[in-house]
Order: structure tokens, then C-alpha cells, then sequence
DNA sequence: GTCTATAAGATGATAGAC
DNA sequence: GTCTATCATCTTATAGAC
């Protein structure tokens, strides 16, 4: 019926395979990749498993699909906190937004951290984007520690490379252990803390 | 045939129910709950699957006694470590030590850490172990870094109590991060920083 | 305690009409 | 692009013989 992103239409309504995607993102991100089906997709929807299947014809590719995107925003969304020329602090601000809105949910963890707990029964491929993410983000965020130290705003004991994966893996486990305990506040108290 | 732990014969070989938890525990680890079967598990151990059911008469039984025995077992880990008198720091190396054979298998993570991240597919009594397991270790290690300031071995930036959520979290996110990146070497840099 | 046999339902996936 | 219908397989789970 629709094409997507056709030129002078981009106001259309989200593409069904975007709602396909933005549905299963949030039913992983509660559940876990091996906890939901096409026929919970389906549902939720309000359409057929067997259209699902003509938008991704397997599971995993609706999985790298799904992971692909996530990843791409994710770059897309630093660039811009690159892009705004604040001030290290700020830019840790911005950057541990998305985390906070996460944890706020009561019910979600990051994608690839869900994931990441899953990696063995991921396709190569999946594994592939999963690894991409969490090296995505510890590179920026070891720029962004080495930016700040020069700048005179950060003090670090050790090295930012080091630094940044100690600061990541904290982040990704608190989403974890916040959600499990029913503590949604607890982010902030890790954030003030680090 | 034979009882489990009848008096004067502790040395039995192990029961087929704890054989099951051993290679259910094993593949929760690498490939998460979801994502393994009665017959995986079967297979692995040479049995049928009616006789998990024999033993566990549910999946969701079997989550709950896997999860209450790891939680049990870390439990008398951690009171070892209290009776062995050891010094803050020498305690904190021992504490470590699990963690670091997890990230060493390569293909592992912490069992908790997994259920954590298909926390709202679990049963209601699965998920309070996990909160548990995540509350014992939080209180366990802030008494050791309690302890340790008390001592002079540690100097902390905030209350032991903070600083014990961000070193768990960290610890945890840190397997799961290193295994996704194929670098079982990272968790000791990990440790190094923190 | 373990087995065979079986049930009942879910699952990922495909073919073909509209 | 979505649907109905169907498939083969897997999944959890139970009954009952040995």
C-alpha cells in the first residue's frame, strides 16, 4: 500500500516492519530473545505470525535486524552528543540519559545487554552486532574520559580505555540488578557514585 | 536405588538430581533459560526426559532449586571467606576468585546475571532468589569494604553500602561484556581499575 | 527411578489465495 | 502486504509398565 520514506512522504504512519521491530525490541528488552514469538509480535500488533515472517523470514533475522538498528541509533544518538560541543560533564549527563529512561522503566535492561546474556543462542551474526555495541560504546566513552582529563574536568586513577569498560559494564549490570530488586532509583545512586 | 546422603555413605556418586541442576546450570549459563530444554539436558546426561520430570516436576521447579542452590552455595562461599580471618583485601581476592573463573570458561556468566536479564519470564519464586542472590552479595561486600575502611586497608569516595551496588554491578556486567568480546583477559583489567 | 508412549499445545516456517 | 491454511518439529508434561 505504503512505501516507506517515499520522497514527500514521510509523515506517513511508521512502516509495519518498524512496528514489527519496535514491538519486539520492547517485548526482549522485558523478556529476554528466547521468551517471545512471532505470535506474541503478532498479537501485540494486531496482524498475523505469517506476515511478520514476509518482513523477516526467520527469527534471527528479525534479531540482527533488530540489534542493527538499536546499534545505529545508538551511533547516531553520540554523534549528536559529540555534535552539541558540551562540556565533558554535560556530555556524561546526556550520554547516561538513556540508561536513566531504561531504568526508570521498571521492566526493561538495555537490548544488547539482554542479549549479551543470550549470546550463545545467538546467529553469528547477531553476536557480531552485540559485540559492535558494547565496543561502540566503550570506545566513545574512552574518548570522552581522555577528552575530560585534558580538559581538567575528569580525575582517573587508571587509564581511560580501562576506565570506560570498568564505567560500561557498570551501567549495563546496574539495569540488571535495579530491575531484579524492584529499585528503579538505584541507577541514580550508582551514577553519583561513579 | 540409592539414597542421596544416607548416613555412612556420603561418598555416593552424585544423585541424578543434582546431576540435572550440574548440566542445567551449565547451559543456563552459556545459552540463558529460555533457550534449553528437558532434552537438552536429557541428552547431555544419557537419561530421558521424563525422568528430569520425575525429579523436577516443572521447568519452573527446576529454575527455582537451581537457582535456591547456587544462592545457597554462594551463601557458604561467602561465610568461608568471613571464618577464614583473612584481611580486607585478601578477602576481596577471594571473593573475586569465582567471578574470574566464570570469565576464564569464555563462555559463561553468572547464573543470577543470566535469570537477571529474563527476569519477567521467570516464576515469581525464581525471581526472589535472584533478588536475593543480588541483595546478599551487595551487603556482603559492604561489609568487607565496611570493614576495610575501618581498617585502613580501603579508602572509599562515597557510603560502603553505593559502593558495593557499583562494584557488583560492575562485576556482573563485566562477564557478560567480556564474553560477548571474546576477552576473558578484560575482567581482570576490571578488577585492576576498580 | 527410569523407561516407553503419548498427549496437547506452541513454535518457526512455507504455500498460495486475495 | 496481509491473509488462511498447513506443516514438521519441538516443548512441557502426564500415565503407566518395568
Amino acid at each position: 500500500m505504503q512505501q516507506k520514506s517515499a520522497p514527500g512522504t514521510e509523515k506517513n504512519s511508521p512502516a509495519t516492519s518498524d512496528l514489527i521491530l519496535d514491538v519486539a525490541q520492547d517485548l526482549l528488552q522485558t523478556r529476554g530473545y528466547n521468551a517471545i514469538s512471532y505470535q506474541d509480535i503478532a498479537d501485540r500488533i494486531g496482524i498475523r505470525k505469517a506476515s511478520i515472517h514476509h518482513h523477516f523470514r526467520s527469527k534471527s533475522d528479525l534479531a540482527q535486524a533488530l540489534v542493527q538498528r538499536y546499534r545505529r541509533r545508538w551511533g547516531d544518538f553520540l554523534n549528536e552528543v559529540d555534535a552539541s560541543g558540551a562540556d565533558p560533564w554535560s556530555r556524561l549527563e546526556r550520554y547516561l540519559a538513556p540508561f536513566k529512561a531504561t531504568a526508570a522503566s521498571g521492566d526493561r535492561a538495555c537490548l544488547c545487554g539482554v542479549l549479551g546474556a543470550e549470546f550463545a543462542s545467538l546467529t553469528a551474526p547477531a553476536q557480531e552486532e552485540v559485540r559492535g555495541f558494547f565496543q561502540d560504546n566503550e570506545a566513545w566513552l574512552a574518548r570522552l574520559l581522555s577528552d575530560g582529563i585534558r580538559a581538567g574536568a575528569f580525575r582517573l586513577s587508571g587509564d581511560p580505555a580501562s576506565e570506560a569498560g570498568v564505567v560500561f559494564a557498570c551501567l549495563e549490570g546496574t539495569l540488571f540488578v535495579a530491575r531484579a530488586c524492584g529499585d528503579p532509583g538505584r541507577f541514580g545512586a550508582v551514577v553519583r557514585q561513579l
